[in-house]
DNA sequence: AGCTATAAACTTGTATACATCTTGTTATAC
DNA sequence: GTATAACAAGATGTATACAAGTTTATAGCT
């Protein structure tokens, strides 16, 4: 039996092609050109479409075609709201009731974190994945601390909406000030043990790639990449 | 072309079978089987059961078998948590933002949801489905105001472990004064605009089922329903 | 030229034969 | 009686032929 990592291979694939924009929104994904380029039979391509319907990448049409669906701005900001609603809890639940180790773990990665953003002023060494990379630790020590490592798995899966969306901003390094200056003030926040402003906070974190789109958004390049009510 | 319509009637038929214990967790669910059930052929069967799992209905392995994932209560927690963070910020700019007309269509449905709730004095007539809808709508209008309805949707969906522990609480008609309770309080802040305490009364409101439960969990018959590490 | 109708060339949906893997049984050697 | 090996039955994975809907193109009539 050929092995069923093919079916899982080829969902990545495609599925990280509509995240990057590559296939752009209303294309189509016709099953026989698929099977031609991955050459295999329509049967595992359509396990793979279906997947990516049901997880709300594409629309099948029957006798029609299967398409990418168009970026809904409002499902991604939903998303962001949601992050905020999560992150803003386990942040409050982690002040309350961490561990001295688990904040010393905390604060050892907050420390690569800095390391990693010291690099900014010679942009020939500085690394931005590794920065990014740290980034996400951090919230997920977070999530692990307090047992909630389902739920940041939730959160940080690719949403069609979302993750599409938020491609557009350019995650650079003239965002890594506003970066740090958000982990800095959560980091005191851990310190000295206070959780006033953590929503607001958290808002102004998780909500900044979307204020840095600004107009972007409705330029003719990108006007059909959305759904109607923008 | 049989409609695709035969494809979600058969997938909800199994999944509400699921979801209402009616098959069990570790359960095997044949392609075959199923098909003669259907009087339908195995690739039908198996979209279903594909969606089923992409979905964390199912485990498919192949040349062995589908089977029914055991629950887990750890993921059933962390769902609860997570209705927890958003329904509390969603209330609290509820509280915040809402419109005059917004706060009488909340008003309204409370009303409706006190009227459904005097019945129960006399069990001959109380309707425990009108209250449990009436319950829903409350919570529906405050998502629907703030423009989070998609969040509604995403949080009320079926999830395989929350949606078969509630389950095994039964939702009769002694749970109905906590809830009228809890829904009293909420209103008060909402006449108030007082945004003290939600989190803790939206915990106390949702986790309510879960302490109901107590050691039920472990009887033998229910036992082997769960993953090992209850 | 323009409009209409028919057919041809797409699309996805379904049924089925065959391939491959797992598991349990059964027969045979010891 | 026991252990091992071969086999049979049943499971999902894949490829393919055919069914049915949708669009496009083309031939023909006005």
């Amino acid at each position: 039996m050929k092995e069923q990592q093919t079916v899982d291979q080829i969902y990545e694939i495609i599925e990280g092609e509509i995240t990057e924009l590559r296939t752009k929104p209303n294309e189509m994904l016709g099953e026989n050109s698929l099977a031609t380029r991955f050459n295999v039979s329509r049967t595992p391509i359509r396990s793979v479409l279906q997947r990516l319907q049901e997880n709300g990448f594409v629309k099948i049409i029957p006798g029609k075609g299967t398409f990418v669906k168009p970026i809904s701005i409002e499902t991604a900001s939903e998303i962001i709201y949601l992050r905020v609603a999560v992150e803003s809890m386990v942040l409050r639940d982690f002040i309350r009731k961490s561990s001295p180790t688990e904040i010393e773990e905390v604060r050892y990665t907050f420390e690569q974190l800095k390391k990693a953003a010291e690099g900014i002023d010679d942009l020939s060494t500085f690394d931005i994945n590794l920065f990014l990379q740290k980034d996400l630790e951090m919230h997920r020590i977070w999530f692990q601390s307090m047992d909630k490592l389902y739920l940041w798995n939730m959160i940080t899966k690719p949403h069609p909406d979302y993750s599409r969306f938020i491609r557009l901003d350019i995650v650079g390094a003239k965002n890594v000030p506003d970066v740090m200056r958000d982990h800095k003030k959560m980091m005191e926040m851990i310190d000295n043990k206070t959780t006033d402003g953590i929503e607001e906070l958290m808002r102004e974190h998780l909500y900044g790639g979307v204020r840095r789109l600004g107009s972007k958004l409705f330029s003719e390049e990108y006007s059909n990449y959305f759904t109607s009510t923008v």
